[in-house]
DNA sequence: GTATGTGAAACCGTTCACAGCA
DNA sequence: TGCTGTGAACGGTTTCACATAC
């Protein structure tokens, strides 16, 4: 394994890359190549050879990668083969949702705790988890062994939040909230930001309609 | 306008500067330099120049830019300027908490309609949307004017989902399910994959620690 | 003096092309 | 022969540095 910088991007990828595993493996086949791979992911396959080369030789030179071994390793270097305890902050909607979201317990994370500020939610029981006051927080994380932190409440709060999470211990914070979080340089933050996915696609959308319409009338536009 | 090829993180970027100039304005300031801006957004000064040089000039030398009016033309270069019909396919925990996401409302989206596999659930009222069959979902698009579609669907049923829409006439879709969708060219897709998200996150946890495993035991490993 | 706009340089990630090995 | 692993070439994004304008 070598110690080389590892793009952010690769990372993703090998999360991509177990999941078509998991669907090639649930289908039986037993090998497959980059070229199969990259054709399921719809990437390069050198992209894929690459990706891997930065952890390791997992293949095998004229057959390809054995399905389950690959599965394996990737699962290991992402750390997907144990199980993760999330601590929730923000039981609205979103919050709720995440909490009843039935993928987590099939991947390997667990919702070990809730937190909310208001008063009318504490209590409350969503799936297996109650909520709890914001000042419970610091036993909480401690006594539940919460790895990381999910934010899921407005955004004017969420520097709160993530200030929290970080004085309780958490390691790391999925941010659902559209702000940009000042954290600690060793607690890692990544960020669910689908406002940002959406405005992107209006972008593309508007982008398209003004190139069509720029291509389609020939005639002089008058208003440059 | 140059219409140069324009980096996709770039338009990503100009969300988080229209966000940015969002709470500036709030606050009643007028005119902000690019250092300031990205001081806020924690990325370098040069970028944000760079960034907005693709669309024209809006900064004055020697003064910065006008928030009002910088904020203003972010917004029509993203299309932020109008509101957007929206159409969610499944509601299930996610969708719901999407449906009666308040956000969307001051964000200039609209979820105008609903659809829904399970018979259960059609005819449900949610927020101010009623849960219409997938049958539906032809004429409802053309009807109400949908212009994105948004799935938040058990993966298995994604691409399907997907397929509909694009059939349906949607011009782009908003993909929650964790499956990477095959879509014609002209119809664009984004992803909001927090299950990739969270790979990462515990991708870096578990790499720093055995970084720090390995540099904090100083004794030969032997087992290399 | 100050801050933008922008060519040039540095940097990083992707793709190519082929050596190496089953 | 076939496919992996990888140095080298390529292409694109980020950063620098300075001319330009207020």
């Amino acid at each position: 394994m070598k110690s080389a910088k590892i793009p952010s991007v690769s990372i993703t990828r090998l999360s991509l890359y177990a999941r078509s595993l998991e669907l090639l493996d649930e289908k039986g086949v037993e090998v497959v190549s980059s070229v199969r791979l990259a054709d399921i992911c719809g990437i390069n396959p050198a992209q894929i050879r690459k990706d891997l080369a930065y952890f390791g030789q997992f293949g095998v030179r004229g057959v390809g990668y054995y399905v389950k071994e690959l599965l394996f390793e990737i699962r290991k270097i992402l750390g997907l083969d144990r199980e993760w305890r999330l601590g929730l902050v923000g039981v609205g909607n979103l919050g709720c949702a995440l909490l009843r979201h039935a993928q987590f317990e099939s991947h390997g994370y667990t919702f070990v705790a809730a937190f909310d500020k208001k008063p009318k939610r504490i209590g409350m029981k969503i799936g297996d988890v109650e909520v709890a006051p914001l000042q419970a927080m610091n036993r909480l994380v401690k006594e539940k062994g919460i790895e990381i932190g999910v934010i899921a409440v407005m955004p004017a709060w969420a520097q709160k939040a993530a200030d929290m999470l970080v004085r309780a211990g958490v390691c790391g914070i999925l941010n659902f909230a559209p702000t940009q979080l000042r954290c600690p340089a060793n607690v890692f933050v990544e960020n669910v930001d689908f406002s940002l996915r959406l405005n992107v696609l209006r972008y593309r959308i508007t982008s398209q309609r003004s190139r069509r319409q720029r291509t389609r009338s020939k005639p002089p536009q008058r208003l440059a």
